[in-house]
RNA sequence: GUUCCCAUCGUCUAGAGGCCUAGGACACCAGGUUUUCAUCCUGGUAACCGGGGUUCGAAUCCCCGUGGGAACGCCA
């Protein structure tokens, strides 16, 4: 059987890490079974839904790599399609107008629930005879009755519901517009959709997705309902947990590739496994792998793996990155084997793209800011004979000549000379250059920046 | 409230009845390397929600509790 699944996200607002997930299940099942992945707008909400979100979803989509093998859905533009479904099932008599008013099915409401049942319309129009009242009436489906309606899940098993549970739900609003549970099953089944795989939080849907189907005589998707992702507090990861949006990631500074393996693994494994390039999950990814509980979004997880990841790019893939998407330019670093050096340095300890800018101010900016607490404690402290001595050593190499070993061999020197350990030089050397004791190594530092600009700076106090 | 789902280290997870004195990863802690921080290396702390079954044997199967989550809309 050919694969066709679908990603459809509502452009209600950015794609954040949820949808994601889901985006990239579907996308990685595809690849990995042959088959096409699909984008649908849900855009039915015409209150809510808006051009820029839909823009931003499709940006994050293509950022993450996960690309769409034809053109996008709206549902919008189908509005026509869904009606001829819903006359049909009129005319079928497998859906019913109901003229029912908002305070009339609010009070429904409030007494199934005092009578220990789920909040339902009573179906008071369902067998509605003779002259039709005016004023704005919706359409229904007239679900049935009794009996069991059973979701074949590929995650979770086999989920039945007894039919009793649901009630009459609207198909048409009374503005002529399709709702979500309707839409949703004219356009799975004309797409030919073979795999529905979306949140868990549709699993309440999937039987009344099912009913209507079986009701306008459709075929049945397989369906796979992956686990929710909750946020440290446990509760369905939402906005007021903070950065939940991809775009936010992106500017934070994650690659796609931390952010992709990160997601990936929530929710899914292949053994011990951590890292997963796009081409291992296109060849391997399988729904088999899928749990069935849900899982906590960890940042520090995600910090973790966007190191691994900076640390495999190359120095010029990070440089062209870095001025493009972030305007911090660093191809300086790129012009000798010592400036080189130190870019190696700094990529090994960063976690984030954004954190570059900052790691190399000292190098790039003469006018960098040094560290208070730490001039005073530890460059105020140290003889100031030693640091003139070591300048003049430094001097008094050519500027060819200053490697990293060479120059460190230099405070070594000094050091012992004035019997002094060699972290009570190196440390305000390493303040005076750099403006922090955290930095790459002190060999490193040297060769890149230089006699002349080390000098400058040691004398610089 | 009702329905449905879920339950292994702090977190992500491996585990499909004996391979489990429960493995890996992140985080954390300690030691080592080092001129600092970090990296790197080595080691460590840390979990099968509870109770009943089934079985020679259960983290794994069943039941009941408990806890958590989701859904119940003219939102999607």
């Amino acid at each position: 059987m050919s694969v066709v699944v679908r990603f459809a996200p509502s452009p209600t607002g950015m794609l954040h890490v949820g949808g994601a997930r889901t985006a990239i299940f579907n996308y990685f099942f595809a690849r990995a079974h042959g088959g096409r992945f699909i984008l649908r707008i849900e855009d039915t909400d015409t209150e809510r839904s808006k051009q820029e979100y839909t823009d931003e979803i499709l940006d994050s989509m293509r950022w993450l790599g996960l690309d769409w093998d034809a053109e996008p859905i709206y549902q919008t533009q189908r509005f026509d399609l869904y009606r001829s479904y819903v006359r049909k099932m009129l005319n079928a008599g497998t859906a019913y107008k109901c003229w029912a008013t908002a305070a009339e099915i609010d009070e429904m409401r409030a007494k199934a629930q005092a009578e220990g049942k789920k909040p339902m319309y009573d179906r008071r129009f369902r067998d509605f005879e003779g002259p039709e009242p005016a004023g704005p009436y919706v359409v229904r489906f007239k679900a049935p009755l009794t009996g069991t309606t059973i979701v074949h899940d590929l995650i979770k098993g086999d989920v039945s519901f007894a039919n009793e549970e649901i009630d009459d739900f609207v198909i048409l609003r009374s503005n002529d517009a399709p709702t979500y549970n309707f839409t949703v099953v004219v356009d799975d089944v004309e797409m030919g959709i073979s795999h529905v795989i979306r949140g868990d939080d549709h699993l309440n849907n999937t039987p009344k997705q099912i009913m209507l189907m079986n009701a306008l005589g459709m075929k049945v998707p397989h369906y796979a309902h992956v686990p929710m992702i909750l946020g440290s507090d446990k509760v369905k990861l939402s906005k007021r947990h903070g950065a939940v949006a991809v775009t936010n990631y992106r500017e934070e500074g994650y690659l796609p590739e931390a952010m992709l393996n990160a997601l990936v693994r929530l929710g899914w494994a292949r053994g011990d496994q951590e890292i997963f390039s796009k081409a291992d999950l296109a060849a391997e990814f399988k729904l088999e792998g899928c749990g069935s509980s849900p899982s906590v979004f960890d940042r520090t997880k995600l910090d973790h793996l966007n190191n691994h990841y900076i640390r495999e790019k190359s120095l010029e893939e990070l440089s062209d990155l870095l001025k493009l998407s972030y305007g911090v330019d660093l191809s300086v670093l790129l012009a000798t084997p010592s400036s080189r050096k130190l870019f190696e340095a700094l990529r090994e300890r960063a976690v984030k793209l954004t954190d570059f800018a900052s790691l190399a101010s000292w190098y790039l900016d003469n006018n960098f800011v040094r560290d208070e607490a730490s001039m005073k404690e530890i460059v105020a402290t140290t003889p100031r004979d030693a640091l003139d001595a070591l300048a003049g050593k430094w001097a008094a190499l050519a500027t060819a000549d200053f490697s990293g070993p060479k120059a460190f061999e230099a405070i070594k020197e000094t050091a012992n000379n004035l019997k002094l350990k060699i972290p009570q030089l190196a440390k305000p050397v390493r303040v005076l250059l750099t403006g922090t004791l955290a930095s790459p190594d002190l060999g490193i530092v040297l060769e890149a920046l230089g006699r002349d600009r080390a000098l400058e700076r040691l004398r610089r106090i």
